[in-house]
RNA sequence: GGUCUCGUGGCCGAGUGGCUAGGCAUCGGUCUGCAAAACCGGGUACAGCGGUUCGAAUCCGCUCGAGACCUCCA
């Protein structure tokens, strides 16, 4: 494959070349959900836009080792003076039940969130309990180089020694001396030298349920911990890239690469790609903030803010129009804008079905497929994709409506393009026709009727023709009339 | 307060020095018995002010506005 992708690393704040540590081979880290509530649309982002990555490197003939993890402990809810309380140990106290109920409950519902949105199972989904004797292992390492501290039978990660040695802080672009000023510091009430450090183990309270053995204490992994411990277990200590949410720029991923270099001596990832954030009324959508809508809300319609139900399909396609290092802002509009978007380009890719080859052709698929590869080496631009895409939609029309023709090689190569791009690419597929099939009796009653307009038409009853239609229209069947017949399907 | 990002037409959303992005909506036309769909065509843009330039939405400065991170958040 002679593509070269460029993708964003916001390390060097610039576009780069893809070049791969292995040829041929692609290793993604991607920041996963921490599972104490239902996903949300902001959770769709990362998950939508790695699964056009690694949809797309594998096209390209990449394998790709896609590595996610799902955070089941270790999360906490404030770690103002790294005193918090695990996210999910908090959930299930709330509830009364096993933290692990809360960890499967929400495991389950992300997963069939994901399987709606026809994300791709990652190729390993890693969790952190599942990883505890890797976290106390590289706390080790960071405790053998001289990084970390242990204080009252928890472990800190010492920043201050760390930013002697390396720079803490390329990642977010900040300077420690800003971070010391700027932090709400609790006096006395911390067991960290300096408020920037931040916990690698934490002792468990009594009566705190998750707890594992270790010669500091029977305690818990910090957050940050995870993620560096099961990237360098699956990926090894140098992959290629690393991704996640804009939101974890800072401190989560700074932290890291922190573990990471203080462990390894260098850096783990070599690109760090994120994505922004969905925004509502210009806001970001946020636990914190309470103004999130989970995706099976919007699958079912059952929010306030939403005026219909919208499709799984339809919230790729929202996500994917727009770029993923920009904002995109909910709406009922825009959504609505993406619904009918989807339908035309989905209707143009069915239409080739149709399309009969001619001798010649007036219309140029190989310069808009040549597009369509531009568009996505360009940092996934997948917007300039869906404008080339529709360039394809409007040529398939135009090839159906007689105005142009097309050959038996370019006639392939526009269904390869939509193949290609749209479903194995994009990952939009067909939706699944509610209601009727045709082949239903409703179905059959369906065509009977309209068969019977036709008659009605023949004999230029008008009356009886539009009272047929105008009726199934009411009921949610969509008509179009065609030069020998007729086409309907269920809205 | 510190660091950073952004402000594009009715809505969404690309572009980043000169050549129509695209979608949704809207208007006109073709087709149709009428409609729908489709096709053809039209209109309304680059927050404001100043500067650089032959030329700026695109570069620079200022002003206004919005947001993100600095605590957990995808």
């Amino acid at each position: 494959m002679q593509h070269k992708v460029f993708i964003y690393n916001t390390l060097t704040r610039k576009k780069e070349e893809f070049i791969p540590i292995h040829p041929g081979h692609l290793g993604l880290y991607v920041c996963g959900p921490t599972v104490y509530g239902e996903a949300h649309l902001g959770h769709a982002r990362p998950a939508v836009t790695f699964d056009l990555l690694t949809r797309y490197f594998e096209h390209l003939g990449y394998k790709v080792r896609y590595v996610r993890n799902i955070t089941d402990v270790g999360h906490l809810a404030d770690e103002v003076a790294g005193e918090g309380e695990d996210k999910i140990a908090r959930k299930a106290r709330l509830e009364q039940v096993e933290p692990m109920e809360i960890v499967h409950r929400y495991t389950e519902s992300y997963h069939d969130n994901m399987r709606a949105l026809n994300v791709k199972s990652p190729s390993i989904e890693p969790r952190a309990t599942g990883h505890i004797i890797e976290q106390q292992q590289m706390i080790r390492e960071i405790l053998s180089q001289g990084f970390a501290y242990e204080v009252n039978g928890s472990v800190y990660f010492d920043v201050f020694k760390y930013n002697e040695k390396y720079p803490y802080g390329k990642l977010s672009g900040r300077k420690l001396e800003e971070l010391y000023e700027n932090t709400r510091t609790l006096d006395g009430q911390s067991e960290k030298r300096n408020s920037a450090d931040f916990a690698l183990w934490k002792k468990a309270a009594p009566e705190h349920i998750m707890r594992w053995p270790s010669e500091w204490s029977d305690g818990f992994p910090g957050w940050h911990m995870e993620c560096s411990a099961m990237s360098t277990r699956y990926l090894g200590k140098t992959f290629d890239i690393h991704g996640g949410g804009m939101d974890l720029v800072f401190p989560h991923h700074e932290a890291e690469i922190a573990q990471s270099t203080a462990a390894h001596g260098h850096d783990a990832a070599r690109y760090w790609m994120h994505n922004n954030m969905i925004t509502i009324n210009g806001q970001k959508m946020g636990k914190s903030l309470g103004n999130f809508i989970t995706l099976n809300e919007l699958f079912t319609g059952s929010h306030s803010l939403l005026e219909k139900a919208y499709s799984p399909m339809t919230i790729r396609f929202f996500i994917l129009m727009a770029h993923y290092r920009g904002t995109v802002d909910f709406s009922n509009e825009a959504l609505l804008a993406a619904e009918k978007g989807l339908d035309r380009l989905m209707k143009g890719m069915e239409a080739t079905q149709k399309i009969i080859a001619s001798a010649k052709s007036t219309v140029d698929v190989a310069a808009l497929h040549h597009k369509c590869y531009q568009a996505l080496n360009d940092d996934l631009n997948s917007p300039v994709l869906l404008a080339q895409l529709f360039e394809a939609v409007k040529i398939t029309n135009s090839l159906l409506a007689g105005n142009e023709t097309i050959d038996a090689k370019g006639l392939e190569l526009l269904r390869k393009l939509y193949h290609d791009f749209v479903v194995d690419i994009l990952g939009l597929l067909p939706e699944a026709q509610s209601g009727a099939a045709k082949s239903d009796l409703s179905g059959q009653l369906i065509e009977l009727l309209l068969n019977l307009r036709i008659e009605a038409k023949n004999n230029k009853d008008w009356a009886t023709a539009d009272s047929i239609r105008n009726q199934l229209t009411q009921m949610g069947v969509v008509i179009k009339d065609t030069k020998d017949g007729f086409e309907w399907e269920l809205k």
